[in-house]
DNA sequence: CTAAAAATGTGAAAAACTTAACACTGTTAG
DNA sequence: CTAACAGTGTTAAGTTTTTCACATTTTTAG
């Protein structure tokens, strides 16, 4: 990797992304860097300066070509084999996170789901097969697994990241409200719902205190 | 509102108390900004740092007290008479937010829940009714709703958007993949799965070139 | 009683990130 | 043909956020 990308313009460049295949879609060829920020609510000098660090160069008057770039933003934050990826926990939010990303990105593939009910492993669900937790490490090897998205309950958080990582992943998305450690060589990202919700009812707050 | 706190000081608040609640329930009654740090991945100072600009003292050598820390924060983040919540779109994720907010927060109060499909109608999950799409901006009036979480499918994130707006609505968190466009009075807070993932994917890949 | 250790609190420096300002260049209207 | 316009690209400045470094205080050990 050439670039040392701001861990922010990685997270912009997903998003820009994610707008410039809606516009594909539709038909537009080209866009403007201030029609990208409206989109983001950011700024459209923001825009720019992230694909300049990118090195992509748009055509005056007329904008970014929205095909070049979205080919230019996957060669840049996509691995060009793909990666495959586990959900771990399919209750309510892993089966809502699995229909949710199947088939939006090519690049990440949900190749394998885990639980602990007996109830749904063995189950298929768009397409993707439920095994037993205990064959986790088996699984992950065989499959190549690199990345796994914990869905468990809370409870179960720290053993299954540690399970996870003793399995060879290399990146996990932690979704229960509970923090994990890993080890320095694997990437942690967590979100929790609450941490969200707060913040908004936090701002929701202060907006109204300003008024009065 | 005398504090001028940081945007991220904000949300790792949240991440504080959840984790001092996870201390409380365990009957620890003191904390070392260490142990919290380790908890959260980040750095002693930094929550030396956050505490210090929500101005409090801890007790040398023996750390924070968790319940006044917990209740500091409380004061600080929350509204003092609560906050009604509106859940909008019942399919998966709807659901499975519900299921994970309740009774979670008490100052967050999920009252409502709508969805435009007649089977969903009607009926109540973990004590939040569903009401008809339609009936949105009397019912968000009626009981005081000011926040939405729009967990529509994309295409009606929009209009979902302006309707929850046009009604009152004050702060919205839209789980669609769709951003949205709300005037300024109105706090919006955007997060698309895909974007956490690929970020992901990306640092895994950049680990694994560090290392060849 | 004293020195070492282990914690907090904070001013100042550093790093990360965003915005301002403007040079540059095709495009368009007159 | 030319001036105004509307975009891009980028340097420099500004802002926000994090970290460093260390003074201070309590506890513990000798
Ligand atoms: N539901 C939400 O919107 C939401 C939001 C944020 C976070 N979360 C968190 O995500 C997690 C899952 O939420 P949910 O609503 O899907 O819960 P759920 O109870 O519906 O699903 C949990 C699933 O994990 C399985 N499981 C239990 N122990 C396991 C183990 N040791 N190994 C593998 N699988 C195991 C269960 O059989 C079940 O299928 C929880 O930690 C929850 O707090 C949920
Ligand atoms: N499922 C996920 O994990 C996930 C993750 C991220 C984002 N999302 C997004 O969240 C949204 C919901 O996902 P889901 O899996 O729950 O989808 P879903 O199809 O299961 O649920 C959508 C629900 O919204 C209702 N609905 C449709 N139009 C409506 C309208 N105009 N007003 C009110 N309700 C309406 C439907 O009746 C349905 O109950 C989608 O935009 C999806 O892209 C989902």
């Amino acid at each position: 990797m050439k670039y040392n990308l701001p861990h922010k313009t990685i997270e912009r460049l997903s998003q820009y992304r994610r707008a410039l295949l809606i516009c594909l879609e539709k038909g537009q060829t080209h866009i403007y860097s201030h029609e990208i920020a409206r989109i983001q609510h950011i700024t459209a000098v923001q825009v720019r300066r992230d694909l300049m660090l990118i090195g992509y160069t748009g055509t005056l008057r007329k904008g970014y070509n929205v095909k070049e770039l979205i080919e230019l933003i996957g060669e840049i934050i996509d691995s060009s084999e793909g990666i495959n990826v586990a959900i771990v926990g399919m209750g309510n939010l892993g089966r809502a996170l699995i229909n949710y990303f199947i088939g939006k990105r090519s690049h990440l593939r949900i190749v394998a789901s885990f639980d602990i009910n007996p109830d749904k492993i063995g189950n298929t669900m768009s397409g993707v097969p439920c095994f037993s937790i205990d064959d986790l490490p088996q699984i992950v090897k065989e499959k190549n697994i690199r990345i796994g998205i914990m869905t468990v309950p809370a409870e179960f958080a720290s053993q299954t990241a540690d399970l996870l990582v003793k399995s060879g992943i290399k990146g996990i998305l932690n979704y229960t409200p509970k923090p994990v450690n890993v080890p320095d060589d694997v990437y942690l990202e967590e979100y929790d719902m609450i941490t969200s919700l707060e913040k908004v009812a936090f701002y929701v707050k202060l907006n109204e205190q300003k008024i009065v």
